[in-house]
DNA sequence: CGGACAACCTGGTTGC
DNA sequence: TGCAACCAGGTTGTCC
């Protein structure tokens, strides 16, 4: 219980995953196209991972936005000139449109001048956040970006890919769909919801599922994560949309930061473990 | 190659 | 009361 409570004051309750970077990115997208950009102010240096400080801050002036999208949990700005600004907010980095004479946190780390006196802000507790300006035509530097599994919300993403992703697989079920390689955009909340939806237990060995396991669990994946993003995505406390709203998804959780709360299928307290080396949630009479 | 795990960080909470 | 230890988690890097 002492994580459950610790966890309803804590700041850094905010997980940013597929819905999250989906409705940030969406919002984005309905308010950016069209701007131009005046220049990149730098708070924390660690912020940008590629290229220099000096470069992004010169290349990045001048720029107008095209387009906001997503890819796995990195939000996509298509600029002007080619070029690719490509955003991971990690734990607790938070991505707001605000007037340049609006009060700054303390958790500021870069501000990115637009016309029309406003700012692209970006705030992150934890600095864990990273941003990537790609030149015209250059490739992500990180090698796992080519190797990102398929959008679990696009039409790539099958019953057959998966079943077939985790009969390749070993160590437990909630370590596979953590793995960006295996499914896109999945984290440790949504991982613990699909797997109660699907009654799956988390430790189950992937390639045990039996086809209509399989199923179900893809379906599970897809529903929650639609429901998700439908709410904006979930707040348990400091996640913000661009428009410093919260989600709704955390009154639809079932499992996750639920231990000892009866299961809202079969009334059994929810358990909660390690696994995978994340904190992990589930019903031990639903999930198998 | 895959899997396990430390490191990166902060701040609220716990325990001495 | 004070303060060090602990903990959460997305991703990368290291090790086996």
């Amino acid at each position: 219980m002492r994580t459950l409570r610790s966890c309803a004051k804590q700041g850094w309750c905010e997980l940013p995953e597929l819905p999250e970077v989906e409705t940030v990115a969406s919002e984005l997208n309905e308010r950016l196209p069209g701007r131009a950009i005046l220049g990149a102010e730098i708070l924390w240096p660690g912020t940008i991972a590629h290229p220099s400080q000096e470069r992004f801050a010169s290349q990045i002036g001048g720029e107008r936005i095209e387009q906001v999208g997503r890819r796995a949990k990195y939000i996509v700005v298509w600029l002007g000139s080619g070029a690719r600004l490509l955003i991971h907010l990690r734990m607790t980095g938070g991505l707001t449109l605000e007037p340049a004479t609006a009060p700054r946190s303390a958790h500021l780390r870069l501000a990115i001048p637009l016309d029309c006196h406003e700012e692209l802000r970006f705030t992150d507790m934890r600095k864990f956040g990273r941003f990537y300006l790609l030149a015209p035509g250059e490739e992500m530097p990180l090698p796992s970006f080519a190797t990102l599994g398929p959008e679990p919300l696009e039409d790539g993403f099958t019953v057959t890919v998966l079943a077939e992703r985790l009969a390749a697989r070993r160590g437990t079920l909630k370590a596979a769909l953590l793995d960006q390689r295996l499914v896109a955009g999945l984290g440790n909340i949504y991982v613990d919801e699909a797997l109660f939806h699907a009654g799956l237990h988390p430790c189950r060995a992937p390639q045990s599922l039996r086809p209509e396991e399989i199923a179900a669990l893809h379906g599970a994946i897809i529903i929650v994560l639609r429901r998700a993003v439908g709410a904006k995505g979930t707040t348990f406390s400091d996640y913000r949309t661009t428009w410093g709203r919260t989600g709704a998804y955390q009154e639809e959780l079932s499992v996750f930061r639920k231990q000892g709360v009866p299961c809202p299928r079969c009334g059994t307290p929810i358990d909660r473990g390690v696994v995978a080396g994340r904190g992990t949630h589930w019903c031990p009479a639903c999930q198998r």
